[in-house]
DNA sequence: TTGACATATGCAAGTAAGTTGCATATAATA
DNA sequence: TATTATATGCAACTTACTTGCATATGTCAA
């Protein structure tokens, strides 16, 4: 994804506010998929405060228009993250690292289920979850 | 998985309650992820109400056993299904059919993941969504 | 540069899934 | 059948997420 953040903001047809581009600033920073908490704590470090409200319609707008992505890790929240190249994670059940793989594992799967069932694959979801080799 | 509830109950060292035979004779009948309302509404059906609390319950232990497994699809809530053979869902966007499906397409990706980063699979999350054959 | 207007934000209140504490009921066992 | 650990129901709670509405602000045209 590109850095010009105003850019992208303008370009899906978004106002270009501070919240708008703290937010797209933050997810950038942290580079992992992360919560609304998460969001709220690092914009007030950056001196960029914002309603927990604000947070939610600003990721809302940003996943309609495909600049960012959730994740649902098994917990009682979702995850945000930026929607760049198609990855999937490891996620350590015993310390909760979260690490970005690439891998494009499903394509023949994709294929096989639209000539199966005829059903026009849109997208997936897949997380993988166990034991990290620092916890090992 | 055998069809004898009491059975499968008692071997993993719970008390046989007419509650925790009636959300495994549920899940049996409706095979497919569901929520708890719908247990809660299956079970009232079937003449034997429990409370959502009591559901709820039965389930996490459930699950902590291996006889359940929690699905997530995109929803504010989360599904629930026997834990029998290893399968993936389709789930069509228009009209919120899910459709189950087998194929282990993810062996292959686990040992690499095993491979390059020492990372210990135990489990993955995998769903498909898109357009169903009806609704295209 | 400014004024008008649609859009964004904040606050307060609401919704709903899921959890917890505790008293009562019931399954297992001897 | 009596005992006891475990299961259930009820009420109250927690928390992620949403909604309504008044105010503030970005954009664009004059």
């Amino acid at each position: 994804m590109q850095k010009n953040y105003e850019e992208i903001i303008k370009k899906v047809g978004l106002r270009v506010t501070p919240s708008r581009l703290a937010v797209l600033r933050t997810l950038h920073a942290l580079n992992c998929p992360i919560d609304v908490q998460q969001i709220e704590d690092h914009l007030q470090q950056q001196g960029q405060t914002a309603d927990k409200v604000t947070i939610y319609r600003i990721l809302e707008k940003y996943e309609q228009l495909g600049i960012v992505k959730t994740v649902f890790l098994k917990e009682d929240k979702l995850r945000y993250e930026l929607n760049d190249e198609h990855h999937h994670h490891l996620v350590c059940n015993n310390c909760g690292s979260i690490q970005a793989i690439h891998g494009s594992w499903l394509e023949a799967a994709e294929k096989y289920i639209e000539n199966q069932y005829k059903f026009a694959v849109s997208e997936h979801t897949l997380e993988f979850f166990g034991m990290c080799a620092r916890c090992k």
